[in-house]
DNA sequence: AATGAATGAGGGTTCATTCAT
DNA sequence: CATGAATGAACCCTCATTCAT
């Protein structure tokens, strides 16, 4: 006879939501669909969301918190700017691979949302972005060209090098399988070596690298 | 009285179509919507389109036909192995850039086709893939390590590194402006040398990096 | 820790969902939009009430007792005809008056019953018409023409009257305001008169009414 | 196989639209009680009005729109300030006994509009009362004494003269059947004289209202 | 070659009501 | 007494699609 608290009920109803965003897409599922994977009643569920819209919302907006503080933690760990660096894209990919759904509904449905939803999401992601284009400006800022040369300086622009970085994490919705042959570690691990030495081989720095 | 010929008509259907697609996606874009935007009767469209589906294959399709025969060409131009893969990059964000609301429908919309009409795009994809991949792995192939040790030899695994670098490429479509202050050829220099060297800057930035 | 009492309960409830649904009409006005008006709980409410067409009902079933009850007891002091009519017309207004929420609903949602509740209120209606006719009828029984030659004689058919004149009176829910310029005495005045004597002008039949 | 044209649909539309709403009420009627009602499907119903408030705004803009062209048009015939309330009388009721459906509507569901559409609607109503207050005010200004003593002249002030004529005649909604004995031009006599005269009886007014 | 008119199926949401606690 | 939680039925409306013309 143990019911289920309501904090419960609405985390499956969540979950199941995200799930079902991640496998068919946000427009493409009705709250009928959702209604039978979890469960509920079309009617109950709307006793614990608004709509379908702050469904999205949710799911999104505590997704986004939760990296957001995760990454936090992790990057101040670290030590130096590329290990910073590195933490990041662990962090990162290991949320990713682990919150499979949400990280897809938040990569996918990015402008499913409107109106002041939409903003919010917004809001945390700039943080986000910011605080991984920060992390990567510091990768030379010891060293002596200024920042203001971006192709000539052999470091790319820091915000063009986050945005390709988050591109190349975030894309994995597309193909990658958590399940599969390759780890989220070792994933991770190949990205952060991919995006610090790039693919043309660099052996040395690698093997310091100790990856 | 010179009324539009058949092709030219259909083509307007399909540019127009991509354009709103890319706008507020294929599952909230209706037809009347289409209609719209294209001058054209709601009724009229069916007279060269099977139905919304058949216009969204259409779209990927031409589009992969376009980019995947570029890119064969962009590529056969090319000296050594980075050279082709500077040249592959080129060309992909190049026709991004000028193709935007393709592009972007073919990123985003995936899995908005079903049956057998997914099928034969996801077979175009494939081959696109396959060529990226394949101009990766010879960036290594002069060496003397063998492909399948992945994390040990220095270089990532070619087919990982072929996804995060369309995953770079593609994920564009969520801030890159082709009309703003970075042009398309300097996008394409900065993902070049950040995919071939890395973010960390030159063998001896990476040195410095201290990783 | 002096718990309200059932009937006061009950009283709260009837007279704000009296008050909602004059506001909103009776169809337009939810269960919930009646919890919050009474701060009573959505499911507590129906310890009090049957449902929400039980509410309507009681709501007009006491204000017809009422008015009736009141009407009686206002004809009975009056002396001629004329008087009782005006006497009817002062009761009438000034409870309509005082009222306000329960005339208009029983005014306006005189249809939104059903079944042998509407049946009941029915009855109740009819009496009070019955008894607003006669007096009608009476004002012209002192007189020598027979009732049922209504146009030629002079005065109206008396239930044709009787309705004219609820339709007067019943109507002000529409643009009387209590609390304005014009009181309801004054608002009874003028309608007596109007109804008595009529808007051509007639000072000496107002005399006559003994107004 | 002469198909119905646009128009005739439409107006089968409004017209079966208005006996419904006035048989159950705006509220309480269904998309598919009209569907029903009219023939036609639910959602082709669509293709005619934008939805069921525009429905409801159709019907009562063009019935207010008749009442008011018609008025004008009977009372500028008439020759002295009595006759042309009673012509206005006379038109109103007969108006209403055979637009029953619409002028029920217009009277009972007032406040169902709402935003621009109720503002458009009382704009028409003001102005129609305005009319109807404006012709009463006229029944005594030959007179000697001011309008502004209400009470005490001998007529009621006008306005409230006119919401009293408006409610007894808008009233029979409720009561009056066209079909009945009562023929509407009778009906129309009777409330004439009711309110130009009085219903206590004053045969001599009757004459000098030059009836 | 083109379209006005029409529709079946289904979408999100709300409502009055219940019942275990 | 009172209510949090739940639900079946129904509501308004939209959509992709068709077909007679």
């Amino acid at each position: 006879m143990a019911t289920i608290p309501y904090d419960e009920r609405l985390e499956h109803l969540l979950a199941t939501a995200a799930r079902v965003f991640a496998d068919q897409g946000y427009h493409a599922t009705t709250m009928r669909d959702l209604a039978r994977a979890t469960g509920m009643s079309l009617a109950g569920m709307y006793y614990y969301v608004q709509g379908k819209d702050q469904l999205l919302f949710l799911i999104q907006e505590r997704c986004f918190q939760q990296v957001l503080a995760g990454a936090n933690a992790a990057v101040a760990e670290a030590a130096g700017p590329a290990e910073r660096v590195t933490r990041f894209i662990q962090h990162h990919l290991g949320f990713f691979a682990s919150h499979m759904s949400e990280m897809k509904v938040l990569s996918h449905e990015a402008k499913s949302l409107s109106g002041p939803r939409l903003d919010r999401i917004n809001r945390l992601k700039r943080r986000y972005v910011e605080l991984l284009a920060g992390l990567i400006a510091d990768l030379g800022a010891d060293g002596d060209e200024p920042r203001s040369a971006p192709e000539r300086g052999g470091r790319p622009d820091p915000r063009i090098a986050a945005y390709g970085l988050f591109g190349m994490m975030n894309w994995i919705y597309t193909w990658y399988d958590p399940k599969g042959p390759v780890s989220p570690e070792t994933l991770a691990d190949h990205f952060a070596q991919l995006f610090l030495t790039g693919a043309a081989g660099n052996p040395s720095a690698v093997a310091q690298g100790g990856l």
